[in-house]
DNA sequence: GACGGCATGTAAGTCGTTACATGATTTG
DNA sequence: CAAATCATGTAACGACTTACATGCCGTC
């Protein structure tokens, strides 16, 4: 039997793949990283450790610092076929959310200003997603990889949702529609 | 009490604000529109049907076409007040779900050439999308109007994803990293 | 008469967030 | 010594998808 994939085991397995790593390390690692298209919140992380290693996916060892019990997972051969396997696969669910669009879209029942300032707001939000990408981009040393690809494209993303803000607000500031 | 809002509650009224429509006509509308960032399936949509009537925030009218049974909705004045409050709030809820830029996140458990795939594959993705939202652009008779800004914005941000795939396949492409 | 579209609805199940609970350690 | 951080976990709840069920209508 293949092992069930949830939203979560991609990247428990994916983040010990890169190393061996507590449940709060990966809880952390995620925060950093995968969760601007990916999040992952305790309440997953932990009941699927437990999942994967009784299927023998990851391993665990007690490794307490100082008097806190700690358990560090590691990856095992199965973990990582399992892992492969799910990177091949032809899948790439994409699901966006977006209340900002959807309040622009039904705008027209606001008066013309506030549906400017609509677009403000949503411009505003993703400057700061950049801020918070960038941050993230300087205090990563190394240039390259995929991880490094994946950024790029957080980048380009948020860059291109704040130009097209700037030229909607000039749009809609000149009583254009 | 405020009238508690869910996922589907703004859409419908949204909708409806646009003018009166029967459940299906909602979905279909959904469908072609903001599904893209914000999807609704029948399973919310008649439920909260029931419960927006209770409240008073729509009417339900018996229009049956032939004889098939089907219920009009119309949106109340109090229907419309909420909806602009919900408008006017502050929150822009934003998620993502993209199990794409998960897997090229984690694709260096893959060899060069299969990484370079995965970016081909959310390459064509994204292409898919633009086809789609071009075939709505053309069969929409209005370039103007909220709905009409919006579309654009999601042009914009399929259009920023396909070039930065095309930028990073060609360094992968190199034995770039 | 089969199939696709119109039209409404429900039940089961999955998924995910949030809040809470516990307790140790480090830092200001 | 208080607050933040480390570290693990669970329970309750809400949200959403999927599959299914029903039945009418038009058309090939």
């Amino acid at each position: 039997m293949e092992y069930a994939f949830n939203g979560v085991t991609p990247v428990i397995l994916g983040f010990l793949d890169f190393g061996s790593r507590s449940g709060y390390d990966i809880k952390n690692a995620v925060d950093k990283s995968t969760r601007f298209f990916w999040a992952a919140s305790y309440g997953q992380i932990y009941p699927e450790l437990r999942r994967l290693e009784k299927s023998g996916l990851i391993e665990g060892e007690s490794a307490p610092r100082g008097g806190r019990r700690r358990t560090v997972y590691t990856i095992t051969d199965a973990g990582r076929e399992a892992l492969l396997r799910w990177l091949r696969a032809p899948e790439l669910t994409r699901e966006v959310r977006d209340e900002g669009m959807l309040k622009l879209f039904f705008a027209g029942a606001l008066e013309p200003e506030e549906a400017l300032g609509l677009l403000q707001a949503k411009r505003r939000q993703h400057e700061e997603a950049l801020r918070r990408l960038r941050a993230i981009e300087l205090d990563t040393p190394e240039s390259e990889g995929l991880p490094y690809v994946v950024l790029q494209g957080g980048l380009a993303i948020h860059e291109s949702i704040v130009e097209w803000c700037s030229k909607m607000e000039r749009r809609l500031g000149k009583g254009g529609s």
